[in-house]
DNA sequence: AAACAGGCCTAAA
DNA sequence: TTTAGGCCTGTT
């Protein structure tokens, strides 16, 4: 009932080889990477002012765009690429449009169905868990410029170059950079993968000149646990439960409610998940009367706290 | 310069 | 079981 199909082609795009998908729905590009789910991504604007988005998705060096809603053109990614990863990591198959009705059918609020309707265009992106913990992690009592400054010099630490990987003659994102090097790709950070924990609990001091502050104890604590099976992955995987996703997660010094939530929905994709921040409590209070029950909005709760979230960062 | 930022931990009632 | 401070660092 929530699958949906798509169209793909290839198609020469600004003279560019693309991929190009169409959804038939309201897939928004800006909306999917800005409404605070992920933190690896970087608007890039073309001399003819296109602008699309790079991103760092595993081991592949991502450039997205669109010309409208519904349509993602990915550039320079064969076709069994996009088929093994990307299909998955943006969630191209599930039917938003869908989840948005029944979001509002079984929640009747006024509010609700505004945020649903001014952001139907957000996905859940299906991140890596690890990467997706450590990032929330990094995001407590933080603010985001930071955090994915913090994110980039971890990944930088330890993470391995992909534009020298690929041999890449030229940087993809800055035109300066020609060849990319190792100097060179140090200040900028954008094309390191995202350090495995095992990298992490081998040489924890690599992550102090990033300053994470006291959340440092906290990743180490996330690497040691999850490397012990204390906290096990694949069981959470496997689970696929929110109540369980958080009370494994939970396990982790410096993974409270908040975090454990927001790794769930955006790490283990539990649409179920319903983070409860700074913003989405300000939220509730405003327009909910001061008490949400998140059980009560149903399977794709989180779904619709991106909504809630999303359209009130972008208020006033 | 004091407060705050997409929380959590710890100690104390 | 609930509540107040403190916490690294950077920015306004």
């Amino acid at each position: 009932m929530f699958e949906k199909k798509f169209s793909k082609k290839r198609e020469i795009i600004n003279g560019r080889e693309a991929l190009v998908i169409r959804t038939g729905g309201a897939y928004s590009l800006d909306d999917t990477f800005l409404c605070g789910q992920c933190f690896r991504y970087e608007e890039v604007t073309r001399e003819n002012g296109y602008v699309e988005y790079f991103t760092v998705v595993g081991d592949l060096l991502v450039f997205v765009g669109q010309r409208e809603r519904g349509e993602l053109i990915f550039y320079g990614i064969d076709e069994e690429t996009f088929d093994a990863a990307l299909c998955d990591y943006f969630d191209l198959r599930t039917d938003y449009a869908a989840i948005k009705s029944e979001v509002l059918k079984s929640f009747d609020s006024p509010f609700l169905s505004l945020a649903a309707k001014s952001a139907e265009g957000i996905a859940i992106l299906r991140q890596e868990p690890w990467e997706t913990i450590c990032s929330f992690i990094i995001s407590q009592n933080n603010n985001i410029p930071r955090i994915r400054k913090i994110i980039r010099e971890i990944s930088c630490a330890y993470g391995v170059n992909l534009a020298l990987q690929k041999g890449l003659k030229k940087c993809p994102i800055d035109k300066n950079c020609e060849p990319p090097s190792e100097e060179k790709c140090k200040t900028c950070g954008r094309c390191y993968t995202f350090p495995t924990a095992e990298k992490i609990q081998k040489n924890p001091e690599l992550l102090l000149p990033s300053k994470p502050g006291f959340r440092y104890k906290y990743i180490l604590d996330a690497a040691n646990k999850i490397l012990s099976g204390e906290v096990d992955i694949s069981k959470i995987k496997e689970a696929s439960s929110y109540d369980f996703t958080v009370e494994e997660l939970t396990k982790i010094l410096g993974v409270g409610l908040k975090v454990a939530s927001c790794a769930a929905l955006f790490g283990f994709y539990n649409l179920d998940a319903f983070p409860i921040d700074v913003w989405m409590k300000r939220a509730i209070d405003e327009y909910f009367g001061g008490e949400l029950d998140h059980k009560k909005l149903g399977k794709y709760a989180g779904v619709a706290q991106q909504y809630i979230f999303h359209y009130i960062r972008n208020l006033k």
